[in-house]
DNA sequence: ACGCTATTCCCCATAAATAGTGAGGGCTAT
DNA sequence: ATAGCCCTCACTATTTATGGGGAATAGCGT
Protein backbone atom coordinates (compact mmCIF):
# COMPACT_ATOMS: atom_id res chain seq x y z
CA UNK A 1 0.00 0.00 0.00
CA UNK A 2 2.42 2.86 -1.19
CA UNK A 3 -0.49 5.60 -0.67
CA UNK A 4 -0.54 4.56 3.03
CA UNK A 5 3.31 4.58 3.91
CA UNK A 6 3.44 7.57 1.22
CA UNK A 7 0.84 9.72 3.69
CA UNK A 8 2.05 8.05 6.88
CA UNK A 9 5.73 8.78 6.56
CA UNK A 10 5.16 12.61 4.99
CA UNK A 11 2.87 13.32 8.49
CA UNK A 12 5.18 11.53 10.88
CA UNK A 13 7.88 13.87 9.49
CA UNK A 14 5.01 16.74 10.11
CA UNK A 15 4.87 15.73 14.23
CA UNK A 16 9.36 16.16 13.84
CA UNK A 17 8.64 19.56 12.79
CA UNK A 18 9.81 22.40 14.58
CA UNK A 19 10.24 25.60 12.67
CA UNK A 20 9.13 27.45 9.24
CA UNK A 21 12.34 25.76 7.80
CA UNK A 22 11.33 22.48 8.23
CA UNK A 23 8.05 23.21 7.28
CA UNK A 24 9.55 24.23 3.41
CA UNK A 25 11.56 21.44 3.39
CA UNK A 26 9.01 19.01 4.37
CA UNK A 27 6.56 20.70 1.37
CA UNK A 28 9.79 19.66 -0.69
CA UNK A 29 10.03 16.35 0.27
CA UNK A 30 6.43 16.19 -0.43
CA UNK A 31 6.97 16.84 -4.10
CA UNK A 32 9.44 14.53 -4.86
CA UNK A 33 7.60 11.73 -3.19
CA UNK A 34 4.21 12.24 -4.83
CA UNK A 35 6.14 13.19 -8.17
CA UNK A 36 4.46 16.32 -8.78
CA UNK A 37 6.12 19.69 -10.35
CA UNK A 38 5.21 21.71 -7.29
CA UNK A 39 3.61 21.71 -3.93
CA UNK A 40 2.29 24.74 -2.15
CA UNK A 41 1.16 25.37 1.15
CA UNK A 42 0.15 29.48 1.50
CA UNK A 43 -1.21 30.94 4.44
CA UNK A 44 -3.40 33.41 2.50
CA UNK A 45 -5.49 34.74 6.10
CA UNK A 46 -3.48 33.21 9.18
CA UNK A 47 -1.91 35.45 11.92
CA UNK A 48 -0.53 38.84 11.02
CA UNK A 49 2.23 38.39 9.10
CA UNK A 50 2.30 36.65 5.33
CA UNK A 51 3.73 32.76 4.84
CA UNK A 52 4.12 29.95 2.30
CA UNK A 53 5.93 27.14 1.91
CA UNK A 54 6.65 26.24 -1.65
CA UNK A 55 8.22 24.71 -4.05
CA UNK A 56 8.01 27.71 -6.90
CA UNK A 57 11.13 30.06 -7.49
CA UNK A 58 12.36 32.77 -4.47
CA UNK A 59 11.42 35.26 -7.44
CA UNK A 60 8.58 34.50 -8.50
CA UNK A 61 7.29 34.81 -4.51
CA UNK A 62 8.72 37.89 -4.25
CA UNK A 63 7.06 39.04 -7.17
CA UNK A 64 3.47 37.78 -6.29
CA UNK A 65 4.15 39.64 -2.95
CA UNK A 66 5.56 42.66 -4.49
CA UNK A 67 2.39 42.83 -7.00
CA UNK A 68 0.01 41.49 -4.47
CA UNK A 69 -1.25 39.12 -6.54
CA UNK A 70 -2.98 37.19 -3.46
CA UNK A 71 -6.36 39.93 -4.93
CA UNK A 72 -5.87 38.96 -8.54
CA UNK A 73 -4.66 35.12 -8.65
CA UNK A 74 -7.33 33.42 -9.70
CA UNK A 75 -6.44 30.22 -7.52
CA UNK A 76 -6.70 32.25 -4.17
CA UNK A 77 -10.10 33.45 -5.69
CA UNK A 78 -11.92 30.43 -6.43
CA UNK A 79 -10.82 28.22 -3.64
CA UNK A 80 -12.37 31.23 -1.28
CA UNK A 81 -15.94 30.44 -2.46
CA UNK A 82 -15.07 27.09 -2.34
CA UNK A 83 -15.42 23.79 0.33
CA UNK A 84 -14.04 21.08 -1.64
CA UNK A 85 -10.90 20.45 -3.39
CA UNK A 86 -10.62 22.34 -6.39
CA UNK A 87 -9.23 21.84 -9.96
CA UNK A 88 -7.40 24.37 -11.95
CA UNK A 89 -9.77 23.60 -14.97
CA UNK A 90 -12.91 24.42 -12.81
CA UNK A 91 -11.16 27.93 -12.61
CA UNK A 92 -12.59 30.99 -14.60
CA UNK A 93 -9.34 32.68 -16.46
CA UNK A 94 -11.15 35.00 -17.92
CA UNK A 95 -10.40 38.74 -17.56
CA UNK A 96 -7.12 40.84 -18.33
CA UNK A 97 -6.00 40.44 -14.85
CA UNK A 98 -6.24 36.98 -15.25
CA UNK A 99 -4.98 36.09 -18.44
CA UNK A 100 -1.75 38.57 -17.74
CA UNK A 101 -0.89 36.91 -14.12
CA UNK A 102 -1.83 32.91 -15.87
CA UNK A 103 1.02 34.03 -18.85
CA UNK A 104 3.35 35.36 -15.87
CA UNK A 105 3.18 32.48 -13.91
CA UNK A 106 3.41 30.12 -16.67
CA UNK A 107 6.61 31.70 -17.26
CA UNK A 108 7.85 31.34 -13.66
CA UNK A 109 7.50 27.51 -14.19
CA UNK A 110 3.81 26.99 -12.48
CA UNK A 111 2.69 23.96 -14.44
CA UNK A 112 -0.91 23.38 -15.94
CA UNK A 113 -2.46 21.39 -14.09
CA UNK A 114 -3.02 22.06 -10.78
CA UNK A 115 -4.96 21.09 -7.49
CA UNK A 116 -5.88 23.24 -4.42
CA UNK A 117 -7.03 22.37 -1.01
CA UNK A 118 -9.11 25.55 0.68
CA UNK A 119 -7.94 25.26 4.36
CA UNK A 120 -10.20 27.41 6.79
CA UNK A 121 -9.61 27.47 10.46
CA UNK A 122 -10.81 29.64 13.42
CA UNK A 123 -10.36 33.52 13.80
CA UNK A 124 -11.28 33.41 9.88
CA UNK A 125 -8.26 31.84 8.90
CA UNK A 126 -7.51 30.70 5.05
CA UNK A 127 -5.11 28.84 3.66
CA UNK A 128 -4.40 26.77 0.27
CA UNK A 129 -2.37 23.71 -0.41
CA UNK A 130 -1.62 23.09 -4.31
CA UNK A 131 -0.28 20.97 -6.18
CA UNK A 132 0.65 21.59 -9.42
CA UNK A 133 2.49 19.34 -12.26
CA UNK A 134 2.32 19.67 -16.18
CA UNK A 135 0.72 16.55 -17.50
CA UNK A 136 -2.26 16.06 -20.19
CA UNK A 137 -6.25 16.18 -19.01
CA UNK A 138 -6.16 12.06 -18.41
CA UNK A 139 -3.24 11.89 -16.05
CA UNK A 140 -4.08 14.50 -14.42
CA UNK A 141 -7.64 13.71 -13.41
CA UNK A 142 -6.26 10.00 -12.55
CA UNK A 143 -3.35 11.52 -10.43
CA UNK A 144 -5.73 13.64 -8.53
CA UNK A 145 -8.49 11.04 -7.93
CA UNK A 146 -6.36 8.74 -6.71
CA UNK A 147 -4.36 11.29 -3.86
CA UNK A 148 -6.90 13.47 -3.54
CA UNK A 149 -7.83 12.62 0.05
CA UNK A 150 -3.82 12.05 0.97
CA UNK A 151 -4.17 15.67 -0.30
CA UNK A 152 -6.71 16.83 1.92
CA UNK A 153 -5.50 14.97 5.30
CA UNK A 154 -1.92 16.54 4.05
CA UNK A 155 -2.60 20.11 3.91
CA UNK A 156 -5.24 19.69 7.32
CA UNK A 157 -1.88 18.30 9.06
CA UNK A 158 0.46 21.29 7.29
CA UNK A 159 -2.17 23.87 8.61
CA UNK A 160 -2.46 22.41 12.01
CA UNK A 161 1.49 22.56 12.26
CA UNK A 162 1.95 25.55 10.71
CA UNK A 163 -0.43 27.46 13.58
CA UNK A 164 1.05 25.75 15.99
CA UNK A 165 4.66 26.92 15.36
CA UNK A 166 3.53 30.91 14.18
CA UNK A 167 0.26 31.85 16.31
CA UNK A 168 1.44 32.19 19.82
CA UNK A 169 -0.55 31.10 22.29
CA UNK A 170 -1.73 34.27 23.77
CA UNK A 171 -4.15 34.92 21.21
CA UNK A 172 -6.32 32.44 22.38
CA UNK A 173 -7.05 34.29 25.68
CA UNK A 174 -10.67 35.50 24.60
CA UNK A 175 -12.78 36.74 27.61
CA UNK A 176 -16.32 35.82 26.36
CA UNK A 177 -18.76 38.17 25.89
CA UNK A 178 -22.31 38.05 27.83
CA UNK A 179 -25.38 36.75 26.25
CA UNK A 180 -26.55 39.79 25.33
CA UNK A 181 -23.65 41.38 24.46
CA UNK A 182 -23.43 38.25 21.93
CA UNK A 183 -27.08 38.34 21.14
CA UNK A 184 -26.55 42.59 20.29
CA UNK A 185 -23.68 41.80 17.87
CA UNK A 186 -25.05 38.88 16.21
CA UNK A 187 -28.19 40.76 15.08
CA UNK A 188 -25.53 43.99 13.88
CA UNK A 189 -23.48 41.72 12.12
CA UNK A 190 -26.77 40.81 10.08
CA UNK A 191 -27.62 44.10 9.34
CA UNK A 192 -30.32 45.47 11.91
CA UNK A 193 -30.54 48.92 13.07
CA UNK A 194 -30.47 49.53 16.95
CA UNK A 195 -33.72 50.06 16.79
CA UNK A 196 -34.82 47.05 15.05
CA UNK A 197 -32.54 44.93 17.33
CA UNK A 198 -33.98 46.09 20.98
CA UNK A 199 -37.15 45.19 19.62
CA UNK A 200 -36.11 42.28 19.16
CA UNK A 201 -34.33 41.65 22.35
CA UNK A 202 -37.71 43.25 24.27
CA UNK A 203 -35.27 46.09 25.81
CA UNK A 204 -34.46 49.47 25.49
CA UNK A 205 -32.55 51.48 23.08
CA UNK A 206 -30.70 52.81 25.77
CA UNK A 207 -29.92 49.23 27.44
CA UNK A 208 -28.66 47.98 23.91
CA UNK A 209 -26.26 50.65 23.45
CA UNK A 210 -24.70 49.83 27.39
CA UNK A 211 -24.50 46.38 25.59
CA UNK A 212 -22.67 47.21 22.16
CA UNK A 213 -20.15 49.44 24.47
CA UNK A 214 -18.99 47.06 26.93
CA UNK A 215 -18.56 44.22 24.08
CA UNK A 216 -16.87 47.15 22.54
CA UNK A 217 -14.47 47.75 25.16
CA UNK A 218 -14.29 43.92 26.11
CA UNK A 219 -13.02 43.12 22.51
CA UNK A 220 -10.26 45.84 22.59
CA UNK A 221 -12.14 47.46 19.30
CA UNK A 222 -12.03 50.89 17.83
CA UNK A 223 -15.49 51.29 16.71
CA UNK A 224 -18.86 48.92 16.46
CA UNK A 225 -18.33 47.55 13.12
CA UNK A 226 -14.12 46.65 14.42
CA UNK A 227 -16.48 44.95 17.40
CA UNK A 228 -18.25 43.13 14.88
CA UNK A 229 -15.82 41.63 12.75
CA UNK A 230 -13.53 40.98 15.80
CA UNK A 231 -16.07 38.83 17.72
CA UNK A 232 -17.43 36.98 14.01
CA UNK A 233 -13.38 36.15 13.54
CA UNK A 234 -12.65 34.97 17.02
CA UNK A 235 -15.94 32.54 16.82
CA UNK A 236 -17.79 34.79 19.59
CA UNK A 237 -21.28 35.37 17.15
CA UNK A 238 -21.83 33.13 13.97
CA UNK A 239 -23.06 34.47 10.61
CA UNK B 1 -7.36 -3.49 5.24
CA UNK B 2 -10.98 -3.25 6.59
CA UNK B 3 -10.49 1.14 7.23
CA UNK B 4 -10.17 1.78 3.68
CA UNK B 5 -13.45 -0.50 3.10
CA UNK B 6 -15.32 1.02 6.00
CA UNK B 7 -14.14 4.56 4.81
CA UNK B 8 -14.94 4.15 0.71
CA UNK B 9 -18.39 1.94 1.48
CA UNK B 10 -19.03 5.12 3.32
CA UNK B 11 -18.02 7.77 0.74
CA UNK B 12 -19.74 5.67 -1.82
CA UNK B 13 -23.03 5.22 -0.10
CA UNK B 14 -22.90 9.49 0.56
CA UNK B 15 -22.28 9.89 -3.11
CA UNK B 16 -25.78 8.63 -4.29
CA UNK B 17 -27.56 10.54 -1.64
CA UNK B 18 -30.07 12.63 -2.40
CA UNK B 19 -31.97 13.96 0.53
CA UNK B 20 -31.70 14.90 4.19
CA UNK B 21 -33.41 11.76 5.34
CA UNK B 22 -30.40 10.10 3.10
CA UNK B 23 -28.05 11.71 4.97
CA UNK B 24 -29.87 10.68 8.55
CA UNK B 25 -29.89 6.84 7.47
CA UNK B 26 -25.86 7.01 6.57
CA UNK B 27 -25.12 8.23 9.70
CA UNK B 28 -26.74 5.80 11.61
CA UNK B 29 -25.56 3.50 9.16
CA UNK B 30 -21.54 5.29 9.60
CA UNK B 31 -22.28 4.72 13.64
CA UNK B 32 -22.98 0.96 12.99
CA UNK B 33 -20.18 0.09 10.51
CA UNK B 34 -17.95 1.95 13.10
CA UNK B 35 -19.05 0.73 16.55
CA UNK B 36 -19.82 3.47 18.33
CA UNK B 37 -22.77 4.55 20.05
CA UNK B 38 -23.74 8.09 18.58
CA UNK B 39 -22.76 9.46 15.48
CA UNK B 40 -24.32 13.45 14.94
CA UNK B 41 -23.18 15.33 12.07
CA UNK B 42 -24.55 18.78 13.23
CA UNK B 43 -24.88 21.95 10.88
CA UNK B 44 -24.22 25.03 13.56
CA UNK B 45 -24.10 27.71 10.76
CA UNK B 46 -24.88 26.84 7.43
CA UNK B 47 -27.53 28.00 5.70
CA UNK B 48 -30.76 29.67 6.77
CA UNK B 49 -32.54 26.96 8.50
CA UNK B 50 -30.37 24.23 11.19
CA UNK B 51 -30.32 21.14 10.31
CA UNK B 52 -28.92 18.07 12.12
CA UNK B 53 -28.49 13.99 10.96
CA UNK B 54 -27.94 12.47 13.98
CA UNK B 55 -28.32 8.97 16.45
CA UNK B 56 -29.72 10.83 19.35
CA UNK B 57 -33.43 10.75 20.00
CA UNK B 58 -35.49 13.00 18.20
CA UNK B 59 -36.73 14.89 22.25
CA UNK B 60 -33.14 15.65 23.16
CA UNK B 61 -32.67 16.88 19.74
CA UNK B 62 -35.77 18.78 19.93
CA UNK B 63 -35.09 20.17 23.96
CA UNK B 64 -31.79 21.01 22.77
CA UNK B 65 -32.98 23.53 20.08
CA UNK B 66 -36.09 24.57 22.27
CA UNK B 67 -33.71 25.51 25.06
CA UNK B 68 -31.37 26.85 22.52
CA UNK B 69 -27.90 24.72 23.37
CA UNK B 70 -26.58 25.67 20.64
CA UNK B 71 -25.00 28.59 22.91
CA UNK B 72 -24.74 26.37 25.82
CA UNK B 73 -22.97 23.51 24.71
CA UNK B 74 -19.70 23.22 25.47
CA UNK B 75 -18.39 20.86 22.55
CA UNK B 76 -19.90 23.37 20.62
CA UNK B 77 -17.73 26.39 22.09
CA UNK B 78 -14.91 24.78 22.20
CA UNK B 79 -14.63 23.18 18.25
CA UNK B 80 -15.23 26.87 16.97
CA UNK B 81 -12.21 28.09 18.23
CA UNK B 82 -10.08 24.82 17.44
CA UNK B 83 -8.71 23.32 14.12
CA UNK B 84 -8.19 19.74 15.16
CA UNK B 85 -10.63 17.32 15.78
CA UNK B 86 -11.29 17.99 19.35
CA UNK B 87 -11.45 14.87 22.17
CA UNK B 88 -14.23 15.85 24.82
CA UNK B 89 -11.53 15.46 26.86
CA UNK B 90 -10.25 18.86 26.33
CA UNK B 91 -13.29 20.50 26.99
CA UNK B 92 -14.05 23.27 29.54
CA UNK B 93 -17.01 21.36 31.53
CA UNK B 94 -16.82 23.88 34.36
CA UNK B 95 -19.32 26.71 34.80
CA UNK B 96 -23.07 26.05 35.98
CA UNK B 97 -24.15 25.87 32.40
CA UNK B 98 -22.05 23.60 31.24
CA UNK B 99 -22.62 20.92 34.19
CA UNK B 100 -26.44 21.56 34.07
CA UNK B 101 -26.47 20.55 30.23
CA UNK B 102 -24.12 17.87 30.96
CA UNK B 103 -26.17 16.31 33.41
CA UNK B 104 -29.33 16.60 30.73
CA UNK B 105 -27.21 15.23 28.17
CA UNK B 106 -26.20 12.08 29.78
CA UNK B 107 -29.28 11.40 31.14
CA UNK B 108 -30.25 11.86 27.14
CA UNK B 109 -28.42 9.09 26.26
CA UNK B 110 -25.63 11.18 25.55
CA UNK B 111 -22.65 9.06 26.10
CA UNK B 112 -18.93 10.21 27.59
CA UNK B 113 -16.08 10.16 25.03
CA UNK B 114 -16.81 11.94 22.12
CA UNK B 115 -14.44 13.03 19.60
CA UNK B 116 -15.56 16.16 17.36
CA UNK B 117 -14.60 17.18 13.89
CA UNK B 118 -15.16 20.98 13.16
CA UNK B 119 -15.90 21.67 9.40
CA UNK B 120 -15.56 25.26 8.48
CA UNK B 121 -16.88 26.12 4.61
CA UNK B 122 -17.23 29.22 2.87
CA UNK B 123 -19.49 32.42 3.70
CA UNK B 124 -19.04 31.42 7.40
CA UNK B 125 -20.55 28.17 7.64
CA UNK B 126 -19.59 25.79 10.43
CA UNK B 127 -20.69 22.60 11.69
CA UNK B 128 -19.34 19.26 13.27
CA UNK B 129 -18.84 16.40 13.37
CA UNK B 130 -19.33 13.57 16.34
CA UNK B 131 -18.54 9.91 17.22
CA UNK B 132 -19.41 9.41 20.83
CA UNK B 133 -19.77 6.20 22.90
CA UNK B 134 -19.76 4.98 25.98
CA UNK B 135 -16.10 3.26 27.18
CA UNK B 136 -12.64 3.69 29.54
CA UNK B 137 -9.98 6.50 28.57
CA UNK B 138 -7.29 3.71 27.21
CA UNK B 139 -10.26 2.42 24.70
CA UNK B 140 -11.46 5.35 23.25
CA UNK B 141 -7.84 6.56 22.81
CA UNK B 142 -7.13 3.47 20.63
CA UNK B 143 -10.39 3.89 18.84
CA UNK B 144 -9.77 7.88 18.33
CA UNK B 145 -6.42 6.96 16.91
CA UNK B 146 -7.18 4.60 14.63
CA UNK B 147 -10.09 6.27 13.04
CA UNK B 148 -9.86 10.06 13.50
CA UNK B 149 -8.40 10.45 10.20
CA UNK B 150 -11.32 8.59 8.42
CA UNK B 151 -13.67 11.11 10.43
CA UNK B 152 -11.66 13.85 9.34
CA UNK B 153 -12.40 12.73 5.52
CA UNK B 154 -15.84 11.56 7.17
CA UNK B 155 -16.99 14.91 8.24
CA UNK B 156 -15.61 16.65 5.41
CA UNK B 157 -17.44 14.76 2.36
CA UNK B 158 -20.76 14.51 4.80
CA UNK B 159 -20.08 18.36 4.60
CA UNK B 160 -20.16 18.49 1.15
CA UNK B 161 -23.23 16.66 0.19
CA UNK B 162 -25.05 18.41 2.92
CA UNK B 163 -24.36 21.72 1.18
CA UNK B 164 -24.61 20.61 -2.21
CA UNK B 165 -28.31 19.47 -1.12
CA UNK B 166 -29.15 22.37 1.13
CA UNK B 167 -27.42 25.32 -0.27
CA UNK B 168 -29.67 26.39 -3.82
CA UNK B 169 -27.16 27.66 -6.45
CA UNK B 170 -28.00 31.17 -6.77
CA UNK B 171 -26.17 31.77 -2.75
CA UNK B 172 -23.17 32.02 -5.29
CA UNK B 173 -23.86 34.38 -8.13
CA UNK B 174 -21.61 37.08 -6.37
CA UNK B 175 -20.40 39.86 -7.85
CA UNK B 176 -16.87 40.83 -7.06
CA UNK B 177 -15.98 44.33 -5.61
CA UNK B 178 -13.90 46.71 -7.21
CA UNK B 179 -10.47 46.96 -5.93
CA UNK B 180 -11.18 50.47 -4.17
CA UNK B 181 -14.49 49.02 -2.80
CA UNK B 182 -12.60 46.11 -0.90
CA UNK B 183 -9.90 48.49 0.41
CA UNK B 184 -12.40 50.60 2.07
CA UNK B 185 -14.09 47.86 3.50
CA UNK B 186 -10.80 46.56 4.65
CA UNK B 187 -9.79 49.15 6.30
CA UNK B 188 -13.05 49.64 7.83
CA UNK B 189 -13.34 46.31 9.02
CA UNK B 190 -9.80 46.88 10.96
CA UNK B 191 -11.92 49.66 12.54
CA UNK B 192 -10.78 52.82 10.66
CA UNK B 193 -13.15 55.68 10.97
CA UNK B 194 -13.95 57.09 7.37
CA UNK B 195 -11.55 60.24 8.22
CA UNK B 196 -9.14 57.69 8.17
CA UNK B 197 -9.25 55.80 5.45
CA UNK B 198 -9.51 58.34 3.03
CA UNK B 199 -6.20 59.72 4.43
CA UNK B 200 -5.08 56.45 3.79
CA UNK B 201 -6.56 56.23 0.40
CA UNK B 202 -5.92 59.72 -0.41
CA UNK B 203 -9.65 60.41 -1.56
CA UNK B 204 -11.53 62.77 -0.11
CA UNK B 205 -14.43 61.24 2.26
CA UNK B 206 -17.26 62.01 -0.45
CA UNK B 207 -15.45 59.61 -2.88
CA UNK B 208 -14.65 56.72 0.12
CA UNK B 209 -18.23 57.27 0.58
CA UNK B 210 -19.44 56.63 -2.74
CA UNK B 211 -17.12 53.28 -2.71
CA UNK B 212 -18.67 52.45 0.75
CA UNK B 213 -22.11 52.63 -0.75
CA UNK B 214 -21.93 50.89 -4.24
CA UNK B 215 -20.26 47.90 -2.29
CA UNK B 216 -23.42 48.04 0.01
CA UNK B 217 -24.97 48.21 -2.71
CA UNK B 218 -23.59 44.85 -4.70
CA UNK B 219 -23.41 43.00 -1.57
CA UNK B 220 -27.04 43.54 -1.06
CA UNK B 221 -26.27 45.06 2.10
CA UNK B 222 -28.22 45.92 4.24
CA UNK B 223 -26.33 48.75 6.17
CA UNK B 224 -21.85 49.30 6.46
CA UNK B 225 -21.48 46.66 8.97
CA UNK B 226 -23.96 44.09 7.18
CA UNK B 227 -21.76 45.03 4.04
CA UNK B 228 -18.45 44.23 5.61
CA UNK B 229 -19.11 41.33 7.42
CA UNK B 230 -20.76 39.87 3.89
CA UNK B 231 -17.36 41.01 2.24
CA UNK B 232 -15.80 39.11 4.82
CA UNK B 233 -17.74 35.95 5.38
CA UNK B 234 -17.71 36.03 1.18
CA UNK B 235 -13.50 35.76 1.24
CA UNK B 236 -13.96 39.39 -0.32
CA UNK B 237 -11.40 40.94 2.39
CA UNK B 238 -9.12 39.38 4.47
CA UNK B 239 -8.91 40.39 8.33
C1' DA C 1 -17.85 51.86 -31.35
C1' DC C 2 -20.65 51.21 -27.58
C1' DG C 3 -21.98 50.09 -23.00
C1' DC C 4 -20.64 49.19 -18.55
C1' DT C 5 -17.91 49.91 -14.67
C1' DA C 6 -14.25 52.31 -11.95
C1' DT C 7 -12.74 56.38 -10.09
C1' DT C 8 -13.16 60.84 -8.47
C1' DC C 9 -15.64 64.95 -6.74
C1' DC C 10 -19.83 67.77 -4.38
C1' DC C 11 -24.37 69.22 -1.22
C1' DC C 12 -27.94 68.45 2.36
C1' DA C 13 -30.80 66.43 5.96
C1' DT C 14 -31.38 62.80 9.16
C1' DA C 15 -29.96 58.71 11.74
C1' DA C 16 -26.53 56.49 14.41
C1' DA C 17 -22.44 56.10 17.14
C1' DT C 18 -19.34 57.70 20.83
C1' DA C 19 -18.06 59.41 25.44
C1' DG C 20 -19.20 60.92 29.70
C1' DT C 21 -21.91 59.80 34.36
C1' DG C 22 -25.54 57.81 36.59
C1' DA C 23 -28.50 53.95 39.38
C1' DG C 24 -30.61 49.57 41.05
C1' DG C 25 -31.47 44.36 41.44
C1' DG C 26 -29.79 39.60 40.37
C1' DC C 27 -26.74 35.73 39.87
C1' DT C 28 -22.19 33.17 40.54
C1' DA C 29 -18.17 31.84 42.29
C1' DT C 30 -14.61 31.85 45.82
C1' DA D 1 -21.06 36.94 52.27
C1' DT D 2 -18.70 39.71 49.52
C1' DA D 3 -16.76 40.93 45.14
C1' DG D 4 -17.61 40.78 40.47
C1' DC D 5 -20.01 40.53 36.57
C1' DC D 6 -24.82 40.58 34.22
C1' DC D 7 -29.10 42.94 33.04
C1' DT D 8 -31.88 46.85 32.90
C1' DC D 9 -32.96 51.83 32.39
C1' DA D 10 -31.90 57.19 32.05
C1' DC D 11 -29.74 61.97 30.40
C1' DT D 12 -26.60 65.05 27.56
C1' DA D 13 -23.48 66.57 24.04
C1' DT D 14 -20.46 65.93 20.12
C1' DT D 15 -18.85 63.55 16.28
C1' DT D 16 -19.67 60.28 12.46
C1' DA D 17 -22.30 57.73 9.37
C1' DT D 18 -26.18 57.13 6.19
C1' DG D 19 -29.27 57.93 2.22
C1' DG D 20 -30.93 60.81 -1.32
C1' DG D 21 -29.64 63.48 -4.99
C1' DG D 22 -25.92 64.72 -9.27
C1' DA D 23 -21.66 64.70 -12.57
C1' DA D 24 -17.32 64.08 -14.97
C1' DT D 25 -13.19 61.33 -16.90
C1' DA D 26 -11.06 57.04 -18.02
C1' DG D 27 -10.60 52.17 -19.13
C1' DC D 28 -12.10 47.38 -20.29
C1' DG D 29 -14.79 43.80 -22.71
C1' DT D 30 -17.97 42.38 -26.55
Amino acid sequence: MSIVTKLETFLDALEGSQTPDDIQSLVVALRESYGVSNAVYHAVNVGPMPYAALTYSPEWMQYYHDQKYVQVDPVVKGAIRQFHPMDWKQLDWSGKGSREFLGEAIAAGVCNQGLSVPIRGPNGQFALFTINDNCNDASWEKFSKEYKRDMMLISHYIHRRVTEILIPESENDTRALSPRETDSLKYLSLGFSRGQISEKLKISEHTLRVYIDSARHKLGALNTIHAVMTAYSRGLISF
